[in-house]
DNA sequence: TTGATAAACGGAGGCATCCTCCGTATAACT
DNA sequence: AGTTATACGGAGGATGCCTCCGTTTATCAA
């Protein structure tokens, strides 16, 4: 009795870590241009690693959209992160909000492979809602401080608005308009 | 000058449309089982027609996509005029709704499929939500005429009711509550 | 360092699906 | 009955899916 069930287990080796990062670049970029349905022979080709290590880390194709999507969502915190540390908090919300839109029109294929994974999983839409808030938050709070920004507007209001102004937009030609209504949107948020 | 432009032409054959036919119920049939991503050559293995026959018809996965929508929609329209001169007026009304939510359970892997093609065309959707329309106005204007429907209710209202209900609804076992609140609506309709 | 070994890698291969192409069949017309 | 426009079927080459396993390599203990 009293055996050791905790296993000494290897930490992951390096090549594995960096296949998985590689992966997920490379997915982002052909579901960007081919959509939901693009080629996985594709991604890895594209990734540069064998197809095989491809399944290893992903095992079903709804696995990569929820990996890529996780991954995103998390280059945009780390990316609010970085504009916090802007000298102008006005401007950093706008970069961030403009990174937003860029993000959504070249994914454009990105995201239909998301509506269909969502569909599934609260948990992921529960992770993306919370980071996405807390990333508007942090910008939205130095603003604020530095007496720059009105106070009245929560991050949540935020981030539904930006959500809405993507929804709304149909097909074609929308980023322009996009970014039209985001800046519209701050320039009301300054503080007069 | 002024030569005959307009090509004397050939009434379409006779097997054409009926293999159209078959292949647009084969294609109901497949996509709500296998979904949007179902094989193509099991269609046309259903339909009992050679897969040139189906590409000839249907060249792109989203035409045959679309015919299957318009067909699905037309049927609901047929079946609204034929409840047309169903003595019961209410009764009526309570089965092609009814109809409606045996046709979204039956079909879903094809709702799946629509989405994906309604992105596209609006045309499409401007057709159905007319046919449809035109379809329930049929219904309530013999209740109404009749003094046994409550008139202060537009045919869009109720349509959109019943998409609210398709809407809201998760994905399992979802029928026996729509339906009930089907029911309850249109009791509610009923002039007491 | 140097094995030992758990972990990860690549890609061949078998099977499914896509879609084109063209020889054959047949319905519509004369 | 003959002609011809039109449609049919399905073989076949290309591509994609996913598993399986022999090979490689990073980690760890000595």
């Amino acid at each position: 009795m009293g055996t050791e069930t905790v296993k000494a287990r290897r930490k992951p080796r390096a090549d594995s870590i960096r296949n998985r990062e590689l992966l997920l670049e490379a997915a982002a970029h052909v579901f960007s241009a081919g959509g939901p349905q693009a080629s996985l022979d594709a991604v890895a080709r594209q990734a540069g690693v064998g197809i095989g290590t491809l399944y290893r880390h992903f095992p079903t194709r709804e696995d990569l959209f929820e990996a890529v999507y996780r991954h995103e969502v998390d280059h945009l915190g780390e990316l609010a992160e970085e504009l916090a540390r802007d000298p102008d908090p006005v401007e950093a919300l706008r970069k961030w909000l403009h990174a937003n839109v860029r993000l959504v029109a070249t994914k454009k294929g990105m995201i239909e492979a998301f509506q269909l994974v969502a569909h599934g999983s609260t948990e992921l839409k529960a992770y993306s809602f919370e980071r996405l808030t807390n990333a508007i938050g942090l910008l939205l709070h130095r603003g604020v401080a530095e007496g720059k920004l009105r106070a009245d507007i929560a991050p949540e209001d935020l981030l539904r608005t930006l959500v809405g102004i993507f929804y709304s937009q149909g097909t074609a030609d929308w980023q322009p308009t996009a970014l039209r209504l985001v800046d519209i949107f701050v320039d009301g948020l300054r503080k007069r």
